[in-house]
DNA sequence: AATTTAAAAGAGAGTTATTCTCAACAAGCT
DNA sequence: AGCTTGTTGAGAATAACTCTCTTTTAAATT
């Protein structure tokens, strides 16, 4: 299972295992997702204004590369909600839960479900996979749009 | 729950209470997919050429427009696995299974398992949604790339 | 501490999946 | 048969994301 807590430290050390870098706009973003409220999730765009407003200013291109590589080592998790892009959340099984998206308004509940992380466990040691994360999305139609007559 | 089989019959039943029309394209599509073996899934583009393939020019527009409303409709389910694009299969309860994604190589695994459409149905009638399709993926490194020293 | 070297950042161009626009067409009701 | 309005097709437009290339810099080495 995925580690909890990252700290610049052992990013650092995970990085160098691989002969890679800790830069200060890793530790940074490290440090954004780590702060954020339990379940707080930002797109690429979201997470490059909000450095903005800490008066840190990271390029697109590092932002993007830096969330992919983190989803990569499981510091991340990358949604894909019901918009057109992607969303990263710090992964940590102590706040582990799910997405259930309305596909007509988007509209999104978050749940917990504690089978669901065993069934991933189970799942991927069996293929003697490496868990890094897993996500359970539910697509259906919240109350309001089955009431509603609109074709949305 | 969804429905398993569609005829196009009950395709053209189903749009017509919302005031739509089954046109020879979206006939034509859903027999595609009906006619796909199990697992099979399409990209847009794939769909595409076995339209083509097949002797049916529909045209790309079409085609990406009636995948996402047969994906609203629950016929079809909207996978999201490693690549930059989506991945369309038919939604069928008796066939229903789930993706193990190596983050790395983008190899994919299907797998089974009967307690993830009882989490989604017992989820969705908890907050009153109603459901259409729900998704496990497993993102997760496989054995091969855990034993490369290559970075990928 | 200075040197070295290869990874990473930044800037902006490039790519590509998907959506949008709008004129022409046609499903299905009357 | 005619009418209404949803749908198609073609191509332009959009936008998320990646790539390229130069400059910078982390960190290992000396």
């Amino acid at each position: 299972m995925s580690m909890s807590f990252y700290t610049a430290d052992s990013l650092k050390a995970e990085l160098h295992e691989r002969g890679w870098r800790l830069t200060p706009q890793r530790e940074i973003i490290l440090d954004i997702f780590q702060n954020l409220a339990a379940g707080r999730h930002l797109s690429a765009e979201e997470l490059c204004e909000l450095l903005q407003k800490e008066g840190h200013d990271i390029s697109l291109s590092t932002i993007y590369r830096t969330v992919k590589l983190m989803a990569r080592m499981g510091i991340l998790r990358e949604l894909e909600l019901a918009e057109d892009h992607k969303h990263y959340e710090i992964n940590q099984p102590h706040h582990h839960h799910h997405h259930l998206i309305c596909v007509r308004c988007n509209q999104t509940i978050e749940f917990k479900n504690d089978s669901v992380l065993k069934i991933g466990d189970k799942t991927s040691k069996k293929e003697g996979y490496h868990l890094l994360d897993c996500q359970l999305t539910i697509h259906a139609v919240c109350p309001a749009c089955q009431r509603s007559i609109l074709p949305v």
